[in-house]
This record gives structure tokens, C-alpha cells and sequence, in this order.
DNA sequence: CTCTCTGCCTACCATTTGGTAGACAAATCC
DNA sequence: GGATTTGTCTACCAAATGGTAGGCAGAGAG
């Protein structure tokens, strides 16, 4: 990869991610990176052709992170802990990726569930499993869809974070609540609670 | 409001969602109702102003639908599932309503934060002081956050509707069954769990 | 030295864009 | 019946769009 592909790159998931692709001009992926139209089409011969690499190269960057997280993590609840915290720093990190895989979702709903079938399926494979044996040991509610439930939390973290220019419709929300919200109820809607009554007995 | 207007403001809607404000033009919208672009153009003297003209009128409705449904509903648990039900039911039964606002909040945060702000705030905080209510009750968790959890519940009923093109990712996961887990989640992480020991005991 | 290839450039192209000017017909008002 | 308003049209505009043609400088190879 050359490096100017890369900074046209850069550039371009940027701008695609905040102004949308049909709202976003060669002209000003060009100017922002520093170099003129016709030179950006030499390295990309097409605004298409450009919005695919940009989209492979977010999938793949997901592709590598996933496996490193589900592996490194040791079992049950702190496995639960450390994949979502991933899954969620992935997108609190840089907002870009949430914005641009949820207007890819809204411009091309199919080019998008193919990408993400390629690059996703054997993880969400592991997790479905992995919740399977929980509600098997009676730790995981049994009446959960796995596959449901796994769609609704990366939705919340990629929704969520591509609404981070929300704030302050809902009062005094401020990002840190919302992320401790989406933790608890991922949690409690995940595992059935333990014996003891609750708080209020 | 003219008939015309109306029919403009439809087919707008509908194009907006599916293609995005760049991505729609006016002789396109011009073309699905039937007349040329300048006619269009003289009851929207703007293609801006029929964006602004189109979201106004998804979220007026809103604002009709929602506080009746709350007024309707007696209370408690019964009250959770007739709203959520309701919030649910109405970007089920148009999808291009979700994918209008997931848009508008990618494209213009600002501007549809201070919509938003204006149309939902009472609703939201009436339903906040319900579910406070039900915390001093000990029936809803004490560490719930309750604009965060109305945040996530609503995010998820807006992207969830707005994704509807992406089943088959997550594999066998129809429709039904991912509502019914969106159910379940909001249910489950907003009441505490009765004083019978869990299913597996 | 020359030849070729890479990578950037200027100049240009047809098409589409949002929007305007102004003609014209039908309805409405006085 | 004449005047005015409403709503649609054709014809047009400047600007921006994605993309092409082809020149040109420099680096590396024979």
C-alpha cells in the first residue's frame, strides 16, 4: 500500500463518514488530502472503486481486532466484560467507523450484509455458541435468542456512537451514563440473576 | 395543506429515506409525483426547505401518537408494554420514518437535536418520573439510568427498523425474532427480577 | 544516454445539479 | 366581463459533478 493511497484513504473515510458519500465531491477528498482531482483518480480510478477500499479496510481493521479480543478473554462473565468493552472502544475510538458503517447500512444494505457475512460470521458463530452453553448451565436466560440479542447489542454500540452529536436531547446524558447504561443492560438482559433476593427483598 | 403539497411531501419522504438528501435531486422527487421540477419548486421554494418541511411533518405525527398511547395506558408493566409497543409499531409500520431520522441525525445532529428537543422532551421526561417511580417502588433497578435506558430502548427501536435490510447476516435471525428479543432486553434490564428463584433454581 | 514507468499536473468534457424567468391556462374575485 | 391570483409549464442558467486526455518531471534500468 502506498503511502499516498493510504492518506487519500484516510481522508476519504473521514469524509465519507461525516458527509455521506453522495454528499462528498472527488474535488474535496482531493483538496483535503492535498493533491489534485486527476491525481486522486490515478491511485482510485473511481469514486466507487474508492468507497470499496475504504469500507474493506474498516472491515479488516474489525477483522483483526475481534479474534485477539475473543481469544485473549478467560471464561464467562469476565469474557462478557472484556468483548463488549473491545467491541465498544472499537467504535468509541473513533466515531468515524460507527457513521460510516451505519450510512453504508442506509445507501447499500446488500453490499453491506455481504462484506459483513465475510468478515463476521465465524465470530458471531463463536459468541452464539458461547451464550448457547451458558443458557445450557442455566447462567445465560433461556428464553434469549442468541443471534437477536448479539444484533442488538452491536447495533446499540455502532447507533450509539454514531449519534455521539446527540447529546443533550436527553437531559443531563452525558456519554459516560449512556455507556454505563448500554454495559448494565447487555449484562442484565444477558445473565439470570444469581440466587440471593434482590436489593428490596 | 394543499394536496398537492401532501403528495410532494410523501414522495419526498420516501425518496429522502431511501436515497439521503444528497443523494435524492429535485427532478427526482419532481418525477415520483408526476409534475416538472419547477412546479415543484414553487410549492418548496427550496430543496432545503422540503427537508426541513419533510421532517417536520415525521415528527409532528410522533408527537401525536405518543402522548395519547401514554394517557391510554393503565399502569405499570402494563403500561411499559403498550408504549414500547407503540414506539416499536410506528417505525415498523414505515421503516423510511427511522431511516428519515437515522439520517438526518448523521447528516445534521444539531439541527435535529434542537427538533427533537422541541417535539419529545415532555415525553421523555414523563416517562423518566414514571421509571423513577418505579425505583423508589423497587420494581425497576436502582442503578438504571433512566434518560440513558429511554435513549438505548429508542435507539435500538430506531436503528433496528432502519436496518431492516440487513437480515441474514446474523444467521436465521427473522424479523419476528429479533423484536421479540428487543422486547425481552428492554423488559428484562428494566424490572427487577421476582423474588422466585430463577428458572434453574 | 536513452527509454520506460510512475505519479502528478493542466485543460477539458458531457451531464447533472439547484434554481430562475417568464409564458400561459384555469379558476376566482369584483 | 375584466382583472388578478394560482399553478403548471418550457426554456434557460451558472456551477459543480465524475471522469478523460495528454503533457511533463523525475527515477531507475539497459
Amino acid at each position: 500500500m502506498s503511502e499516498m493511497r493510504q492518506r487519500i484513504l484516510t481522508e476519504a473515510t473521514h469524509l465519507f463518514a461525516r458527509r455521506g458519500y453522495e454528499g462528498t465531491s472527488v474535488q474535496a477528498i482531493s483538496e483535503a488530502v492535498g493533491i489534485r482531482k486527476p491525481s486522486l483518480l490515478y491511485h482510485f480510478s473511481s469514486k466507487a472503486l474508492l468507497r470499496d477500499a475504504v469500507l474493506e479496510s474498516l472491515l479488516s481493521r474489525w477483522g483483526d481486532v475481534v479474534p485477539q479480543v475473543m481469544t485473549a478473554a478467560t471464561t464467562g462473565e469476565n469474557r462478557f466484560e472484556s468483548t463488549l468493552t473491545e467491541v465498544i472502544g472499537f467504535f468509541e475510538a473513533d466515531p468515524d467507523r460507527a457513521r460510516l458503517l451505519w450510512r453504508e447500512m442506509l445507501d447499500r444494505p446488500d453490499a453491506l450484509r455481504s462484506l459483513l457475512s465475510a468478515h463476521l460470521s465465524p465470530w458471531i458463530g463463536l459468541v452464539s455458541s458461547t451464550i448457547r452453553r451458558g443458557q445450557r448451565e442455566g447462567i445465560i436466560y433461556a428464553d434469549l435468542d442468541p443471534e437477536a440479542w448479539i444484533f442488538w447489542v452491536i447495533t446499540m454500540a455502532v447507533a450509539g456512537f454514531s449519534a455521539a452529536g446527540l447529546s443533550g436531547v436527553f437531559s443531563e446524558d452525558a456519554p459516560a451514563h449512556r455507556r454505563a447504561e448500554l454495559v448494565r443492560i447487555a449484562r442484565v438482559s444477558l445473565f439470570t440473576p444469581p440466587l440471593e433476593a434482590p436489593e428490596h427483598g
